[in-house]
DNA sequence: TCGCCGCATAACCCCCAGTTATACAGTGTG
DNA sequence: CACACTGTATAACTGGGGGTTATGCGGCGA
């Protein structure tokens, strides 16, 4: 019935005083004006500009509508800027999750890359494991995940999506035996799951254990699991004391130290690789699509552990 | 770039949850919602609604719109239904003028038929005579003028427009005599006016004034005006203490009694014509429109006076 | 009285926004 | 595990709304 043309053109009227100057100031030409006065008039079955020689005036239903135009063309443009606003990366806000080691390092070179690059854009950020956070990213309470998959098993790998996610591969994440420094391996270069058949082990997050797990039946036993903890620090923490064994990505050894842990490679090696997923449409948000990029590019100035191939032809 | 249509849609898939629902509430079909979306985004530059496997939702962008919507579209519907309600006569205004002696039955009557009719419609109502009602029509000041034409000289007669206006002709209203009940004439049935060459005359306003003068013109003598006032009670008030003689319009005779004044015919009858003036536009506004007819009415109410020919055949 | 300025109208035309038809993807269920 | 159902995306087509140019007409000022 009303469009917010028509209402442009009411007011054009209203603050131009003729026809000819409102499509001059609208950009058009002045038997547009008229005829879309004539629509407008008798779709709404009355008079809305009284012409009265050269000049026209609106009516009181005139009035009425340039009153409502500010609040419809305000609206409007507010609306637009907002949106440009977010389209720019003026504006935007992301809910980002990470897995607690993930926030360490990676995360807040991130965060401080686009709060460098843009100030306006927020991001909120939670740590969760990765089934929660894929689970909020599937549920829509998360826009972005930073997750991890073991070799390949738990998500997919590389570019694939997975369940209809994009995921991208910010670094590959190499996985190390933690010792204690006394330990009967603790001077080898690298050492084999079988090597530790016997020892007790420390399981991180369920994940993780099933990992663990995984790599010992292929090596062929089962772990005996003494102690379990997703704090990798207590982890650290349970070896450092000599209480057990346990498999810890490289990315957490390197914030986390202690002197009474030895870390060595195994054989065959094991990564994880830690990945950040959206989904195909909010990967196309600019907000979230910077917070990407800037992941990879804080991944980018970690480097990679040395794979697998090359630590064994060292 | 952002128009009402697509901020509806936006505000429907919101609401309903799918493309489907939404075109289904709108009465659209489902492919249209999904271009319209696509058409938005890409003109917005942004992702808007986030396709998560078979439901839909809104990206922080379209979350924006969504809000931005609510605004536009109340406003628009309220700007509608106020204009709905100017033109089904629950609603408007009309800025009326009348002279005196019309405001005394004509104007009270068409007031009070439009109010029992139409309660929703205020009329402000200002006296002034016929030269300046005219101006404030011309200068958007007045909707609606209540005037009057001696004898189709001073303004258009009949349907006729008078400089861009529309008159129409609410009753004719003789001229009669006004004479002390003690004056020589004032036991005749009609007089002339050069019966009264040497009477001292009341003249009224400046137009009537003017009438009095042509009239006399036509009879042959220049009236010799004693006293001039606006005020037709002050000029019976004259009259009847036999200070003049003058010209008084039938209409004031019938609400304004003076026992000690006789009116008489004259011979040629003499009318003015009581018309309501409006431009051609305002007279399609529905609530000039039923004033007007209002008017018509309340002067259908009152008899004519009887017309020049049917006193001469009596 | 003439000329300029501004609105109205007619004829034309293009593009946008719908429709139908159909393919494709995700999600439960036998 | 496959199938059916439900929902979105895409293609091709079509109609009409809304703009343009050209022209007429009326009011206002010099």
């Amino acid at each position: 019935m009303i469009d917010a043309p028509a209402l442009r053109v009411i007011r054009a009227i209203d603050t131009e005083g003729s026809f000819t100057a409102a499509a001059a100031s609208l950009g058009f030409t002045q038997p547009a004006i008229s005829q879309m006065v004539r629509r407008l008039e008798q779709r709404l079955g009355t008079v809305i500009v009284e012409r009265r020689g050269r000049t026209v005036h609106l009516t009181e239903a005139g009035q009425v509508l340039a009153r409502h135009a500010a609040t419809v063309l305000n609206a409007l443009d507010s609306a637009e800027e907002e949106v440009a606003a977010i389209a720019g990366l003026r504006a935007g806000r992301v809910r980002l999750m990470a897995f607690p080691s993930a926030s360490a390092t990676l995360v807040p070179r991130a965060l401080a890359l686009v709060k460098a690059r843009y100030p306006e854009v927020t991001i909120s950020f939670t740590e969760a494991e990765p089934p929660e956070s894929l689970t909020a990213l599937r549920s829509g309470d998360c826009d972005l995940a930073v997750a991890f998959a073991y070799d390949g098993v738990d998500v997919g790998r590389g570019e694939e999506d997975l369940d209809g996610f994009v995921a991208t591969v910010l670094l590959e994440d190499e996985v190390r035996l933690a010792v204690n420094r006394n330990h009967r391996l603790a001077q080898r270069e690298s050492a084999t799951l079988a090597d530790l058949a016997d020892d007790p082990w420390i399981a991180g997050c369920p994940r993780c254990r099933g990992h663990l797990v995984s790599l010992c039946t292929q090596a062929g036993f089962a772990p005996g699991v003494a102690y379990e903890t997703e704090d990798y620090v207590a982890v650290l923490g349970l070896v450092a004391e000599g209480l057990g064994v346990a498999l810890i990505p490289d990315l957490i050894l390197r914030t986390v130290h202690h002197p009474e842990v030895v870390a060595l490679p195994i054989r065959p090696g094991s990564r994880r690789s830690i990945i950040a997923v959206t989904t195909a449409d909010l990967g196309r948000v600019p907000a979230v699509e910077a917070t990407m990029l800037a992941l990879e590019e804080a991944a980018r100035v970690i480097p990679q552990t040395p794979t697998c191939a090359a630590l064994s032809s060292r």
